[in-house]
DNA sequence: TAAGATTGAACTATCAATCTTG
DNA sequence: CAAGATTGATAGTTCAATCTTA
């Protein structure tokens, strides 16, 4: 293959390395944030905020798989570590018999409730409200031009 | 402490949720095709373009540590196993015995000398050849304010 | 045979010591 | 004691089987 390599100019660069970069950063930001007022990690937190946000609170295995955008075997150990700290349960599938549910519990929800307010005025505080709302809409727009780029 | 919580508006948590899934699967579509035409995962590559930065070819370990924004024991532990691989080697410091040299080795260099045309092709599909010149450039702006206040 | 889910092994990351030199 | 770096234990992630039911 003889395409040629063309490297990124300076500036291009800098957006993309900076674009790492502020990623890493903010991430570990909330991530400390979060650990600081509760006993709940980012990847937890999401997990349980897809469960309160259907009215049952409980989803599919595979179904909360792909709303996280996780490989089911990462779910599924991740479960069964959660499970064990009483912050879901898991349950079988009457239709389907190869299926299961993951429920959260009363402690979960508990724990939820007691960590978002702490975590959503973080997020506001290092991304939302660092931005103008013209500034949030053009990060919206951008990041989904990215994301049709990386969907097909 | 009685701050009232204000939850997200649907746009605002759809641009923070699409920030967090963008970031997702551009990682992972780089870090797949990364490690489809070479034996370098994403650190690795990080890691030995700081190293090719520099005349040398090496980096006191702690400030290799600060530019890839990763704590000393994770690079330690990550120094170990590329060094394995024949990567990098380390060395020791003359101007203070505490310290240490992390270098690039040939193979190392041979390794992401082959690896970087197509990862940077890559980067360019997915990520700046995405956008418009305008908005990469707006996108450098965002970045830069959500830098400062992580920063300060 | 394929789909939903789990398991175990190997790899990587994190956290709290530890070791050595300044 | 503080700074540079490493280590070991623990936690989390990935990959390739495996198991069960459709």
């Amino acid at each position: 293959m003889t395409t040629e390599t063309v490297w990124l100019s300076d500036s291009q660069q800098q957006v993309w390395r900076r674009w790492l970069r502020v990623h890493r950063e903010l991430s570990a930001a909330l991530g400390r944030d979060l650990q600081q007022h509760s006993e709940l990690s980012m990847p937890d937190f999401e997990a349980l905020v897809h469960l309160t946000d259907v009215p049952e609170g409980r989803l599919r295995i595979s179904a909360l798989a792909t709303a996280m955008d996780w490989e089911r075997s990462r779910l599924s150990h991740h479960i069964k570590r959660m499970e064990a700290r009483g912050l879901v349960s898991r349950e079988g599938c009457l239709e389907d018999g190869r299926g299961a549910f993951v429920a959260i519990t009363p402690t979960g929800r508990a724990a939820i409730e007691q960590a978002a307010p702490a975590h959503v005025r973080e997020v506001r505080r290092l991304f939302v409200d660092a931005l103008s709302d013209e500034e949030l809409d053009e990060l919206g727009r951008i990041t989904g031009k990215l994301l049709t780029r990386l969907g097909g």
